[in-house]
RNA sequence: CGGGGCGUAGCUCAGCUGGUUUAGAGCGUACGGUUUGGGACCGUAAGGCCGUCAGUUCAAAUCUGACCGCCCCGACCA
């Protein structure tokens, strides 16, 4: 992609409506505008981050033998009232009335509508377990929205529904999905911590939230790494400003580690309590009627965006894990009236592309001090500079983004060296 | 919803104890020139229903009220 001809409104300032880093970065490195309260414009960089990480959780959702569907966001209310939820959801709910009158919810979250399709389809033993899933946009009129997509009444989320026919089969479809979070939060580059979780609003037995660690973060974690014991804080009597209380690991009595957090993923065990009330059965070996064993498995791909950023950035702007990244590296011909460096770079860019790297190109007749700010904002791990000065000597600068690290190499070197640096 | 803050150019903000001109600055944008390794400099220009409506007044961006919107703290949540 050439930076010319792209939709990437950087900006140097910061909005006053921003308040944390991710938000802030966000905004100025062009990937979010705000449409309203909680309603944001994903602009083409931060797409393009988003489907890079929607494909780490579908390769890994589906290793984990789970399908990929697409369910409606418009719910009839007459399916929220079976389980007694449109009540239960209120407000949070947002809410359309079609022309003949008819009450419809735009959906938060998908129980209703998957036990729905899948009572309708799903008679036996034998058909059983099964594993769906979808990325879908979901409307939640939240109380406080927050922080940018961190808290939006509107986000793209993973999730996934797991019908079994016994308590035996669900767990072993859990422990299938908490692994696949493991994987997609590492693939993420993320330094997490799953603990158990209140069910909440969602509700079932047994859950888990897998936290960022974050200051930012909305939560707070008790944590403790020689055990893995990990417990969920409560937030201190006065706010985020009161002294937080020290706790002492249950399993080998240190004192634990204590950090905010920003939840990403929540599974819960939700055993019958949907299927239950809504009559969603199968008939099993002995012929007879029973509900299904039900699991749920969320994801905030959106907010996921924002988690790396917060645990990633720098006084000058975000700095992506390789895993995410929206381009692998970016060229950046720091003077592109001057021929020789236009010609490289343009000779470069092209033997990336063909190498199959995404490759930015910052052909803007801009100054070198503007590309070098734009490319930092923008997070690309690998700089390829060009310029007159290089080139006098035969050379080409690789810049890390990350470390700062530099490599001086001849053009024939150059290529390589960056297949090797973008590897993730 | 309770508490607090704020709405002036695309962004950051000044002006606000009513009246000085035609509402300003920096950044950004367009054009010209000088520059060219970390957001350069000079000049010119475009860009505003001063959130909306009502009120007070000879006179309102400025005072009052209502409404709308946005942000922050709290309960809810991926």
């Amino acid at each position: 992609m050439r930076l010319s001809q792209s939709f990437i409104p950087t900006m140097k300032e910061i909005p006053s409506e921003a308040q944390i880093p991710s938000h802030q970065l966000m905004l100025r490195a062009g990937m979010i505008r705000k449409l309203s309260s909680g309603v944001y414009e994903f602009l083409p960089l931060g797409f393009k981050i988003l489907k890079k990480v929607e494909q780490i959780i579908r390769e890994e959702m589906n290793a984990a033998g789970a399908q990929e569907l697409l369910l409606p966001a418009l719910h009839p209310k007459e399916l929220w009232e079976e389980t007694g939820r449109w009540e239960i959801y209120g407000d949070e709910m947002m809410k359309v009335i079609d022309r003949n009158k008819r009450q419809f919810g735009l959906g938060p979250t998908h129980e209703e509508v998957i036990t729905d399709l899948v009572r309708k389809e799903v008679k036996s033993y034998r058909q059983l377990p099964v594993i769906l899933y979808q990325f879908q946009t979901k409307f939640r009129d939240e109380i406080r929205p927050r922080f940018g997509i961190m808290r939006g009444r509107e986000f793209i989320m993973k999730d996934c529904y797991s019908f079994d026919k016994d308590e035996a089969g669900l767990n072993i479809n859990y422990q299938k999905m908490v692994q696949a979070y493991k994987n997609i939060f590492t693939r993420c580059g993320f330094d997490f911590r799953m603990v158990q979780a209140d069910s909440g609003n969602i509700g079932g037995n047994l859950s888990h939230e897998f936290m960022v660690l974050a200051n930012t973060g909305e939560e707070a974690i008790y944590y403790c790494d020689a055990c893995q014991v990990t417990l969920k804080a409560n937030e201190p009597e006065g706010g985020q400003t009161a002294s937080i209380e020290k706790k002492s690991c249950t399993a080998c009595q240190k004192e634990m580690k204590y950090s905010r957090v920003i939840e990403v993923g929540h599974t819960f065990n939700l055993g019958t309590k949907y299927s239950a009330k809504m009559k969603a059965t199968f008939l099993d070996e002995n012929g007879e009627s029973q509900p299904y064993i039900m699991g749920c498995y969320g994801i905030g791909v959106s907010r996921i965006v924002a988690a790396a950023i917060e645990q990633s950035h720098d006084a000058n702007g975000i700095i992506w894990p390789r895993q995410i990244s929206p381009y692998q590296a970016i060229v950046l011909p720091l003077d592109v009236t001057n021929e020789p460096v236009k010609n490289t770079a343009e000779d470069l860019y092209a033997q990336l592309q063909s190498q199959g790297i995404d490759v930015l190109l910052d052909d803007r007749d801009e100054r070198a001090g503007v590309k070098f700010k734009d490319a930092d904002l923008i997070g690309i791990p690998v700089k390829v500079i060009i310029s007159i000065r290089g080139l006098a000597e035969g050379k080409i600068e690789i810049k890390l983004r990350q470390t700062g690290e530099v490599f001086k190499l001849s053009v024939a070197e150059a290529v390589p060296k960056i297949m090797e640096l973008v590897q993730v």
